[in-house]
DNA sequence: CTGAAAGCGCTAACAA
DNA sequence: TTGTTAGCGCTTTCAG
């Protein structure tokens, strides 16, 4: 089936194709009654006119890219449809790049996104979450981001001057560890998330100086890093429980992580709240699901979304959004923590 | 900054754009001493060819698209990320349509993939899973099938003859419908799942069926739709537990929706399964995470992932498949089901 | 208001 | 082995 172009339409309507393409953008005035003609020939052959040919000429493509490390964890596809909202309105199709959190396939789809010609890209998870990124790694996205105009989600790369938009997780994780000292709790751990990462590593840190302003430590023995899965929340746990001086409360890295810490300890027996405080991170759909309902750290994330899309938009505008957006995170309170046992505060 | 072409290499290395076309596509001998110079500055310039000019003269773009209706859904991640991986290997990349499940979403979509000329598509949710779609929105998928292959995931469009790839989701409620009248149960239910809906049709006729080769009937009362969500479920569960008269056990159609109903019923008071079975269906991670861990009917999500960009690329070669290929689930029992109470079997 | 023609950046005959 | 050139399908001056 030979796909029928633009010289077609105009053949058969007897006017130049300028004139099409006229009335295919509006972009000039043409006469209503050739502009009817032309309109008829092309309904009649459902004609749809190239979108390469167009961007090939115009230096754009209406086409955005998400690269992310995981889209099987929920909090991800959240931060999407987020950003496929406002992408929509302003007429762009997302193109998204699952990594697996590897650093090579990163390279890759930089690469192949780079020749698709994509406007923007939004960058979340991966190297830009490392606690140190090596400087290849850094030194490409930098390089990329003179072509075509990058964001940087949730993460960053030093003294690149990347724009980026976050979540203070730093202070998420303070209101967390708040609350736990709030309610009486003095022995407090840490669990999962990949030490690597700057996630963890920063909410760790947090959690250390909140203690540290309360004149309390936290214990590395009741620190355990892992990943951000379920089933590593579990292990940890599982590996927690096996020690004879436990804590009362555990921050986790995320709601996975919180929610296999959960299952593993009321299947080792211990009642939640009572036995043991739980806080989980992200508020993700999933901590309204389990039993006891999470108390966990909200930081936005459809909206998130949405500013990434946003702030590219002004970067291909060619407008200058301010380098930085900080989404400020809610304590979620539920019913995961509650008061130590056998603590007279 | 200027964007460098071919042309520019050209220049540079002192030969023809033909030339530097070659080396860049290996596609035909090249002098080594040639190629070493030409490789050397497009190095130098960091020159990455344009994929549209490309695109616009082979036909074909090295892009394919997902239209799925929910990817907080965590089934769809789930089909994505099975896609995305094969995708990869074949060296195609995703464009993400999220239709929210409005048809209108989905023909806007559909008309501008067809215009960036993707090579094909992978169709799920929506339309094509309406007991009864409106000739107007298959015609349109037919009548684009005509210009770009299309699969269809999970559903169909009745007399179209489009290829598709599914899971018998009659055999996966009868497996689970046996499996609660092997367990002795006579008085079961029904839960979520939009009413006009095929899945939930399919499903419901299949429980229906396997009743009644055992001389039972599918009470209207416990029976009761809703949508696919977490909090439907539960509002459902909340709903049939309102009435004196219960079931001893209910399928839902799908994970989330047996979560719902699980929070629900435990938090009226009941124990699971000891007064209640509860069965989901789609194996999601979740069934994992919520306790007790939910007896469900598996169909492999990764693998319709997987297969349909299989198909697709057969269709895209210009292969040509056959039409209909079908995956069997299989029945996870894990401890949301047991025997009733009060039941002398 | 409309048409002719020059590209956008690349590939693939066809020649040399 | 290499160069010349004609498009791919569209937009956009520049004339008329």
């Amino acid at each position: 089936m030979k796909t029928i172009t633009i010289y077609d339409i105009a053949k058969e309507a007897q006017v130049s194709v300028a004139t099409v393409s006229r009335v295919l953008n509006n972009t000039a005035p043409v006469k209503e009654s050739t502009r009817e003609i032309i309109m008829a020939v092309i309904e009649k052959h459902q004609f749809q006119p190239n979108a390469l040919a167009r961007s090939l000429l115009k230096k754009e493509t209406g086409t955005i890219a998400m690269i992310l490390p995981d889209i099987t964890n929920p909090f991800f596809p959240e931060v999407f449809w987020g950003a496929e909202n406002v992408a929509r309105e302003k007429h762009y199709t997302f193109f998204l790049c699952d990594t697996a959190g590897e650093h090579s396939r990163e390279s890759e789809y930089l690469s192949i996104l780079r020749e698709k010609r994509v406007d923007g890209i939004i960058f979340l998870g991966g190297r830009i979450n490392l606690n140190q990124c090596p400087p290849a790694l850094s030194q490409e996205v930098v390089e990329l981001s003179k072509h075509v105009p990058i964001v940087l989600v949730n993460g960053n790369l030093p003294r690149s001057g990347l724009h980026r938009i976050y979540t203070d997780e730093e202070e998420g994780a303070a209101l967390a560890t708040q609350h736990l000292l709030d309610l009486g709790h003095r022995r407090i751990g840490f669990l999962g998330g990949m030490e690597e990462t700057s996630t963890t590593q920063v909410k760790l840190k947090s959690v250390r100086m909140k203690l540290k302003e309360r004149g309390l430590t936290l214990r590395k023995d009741w620190v355990m890093f892992h990943d951000f899965s379920i089933e590593g929340g579990r292990t940890l746990m599982d590996r927690m429980l096996e020690q004879e001086d436990r804590p009362t409360a555990v921050l986790c890295v995320n709601d996975f992580t919180a929610i296999g810490a959960l299952k593993s300890a009321t299947q080792h027996g211990l009642k939640i709240p009572e036995d043991l405080s739980i806080v989980g991170f992200d508020d993700s759909p999933l901590s309204r699901a389990v039993i006891p309902e999470l108390t966990t750290v909200s930081q936005n994330t459809n909206q998130l979304g949405e500013l990434s899309v946003e702030m590219l938009h002004e970067l291909i505008s060619g407008r200058n959004p301010k380098k930085r957006t900080v989404l400020q995170p809610k304590l979620v309170v539920r019913d995961s923590t509650g008061r130590p046992k056998n603590t007279a505060e």
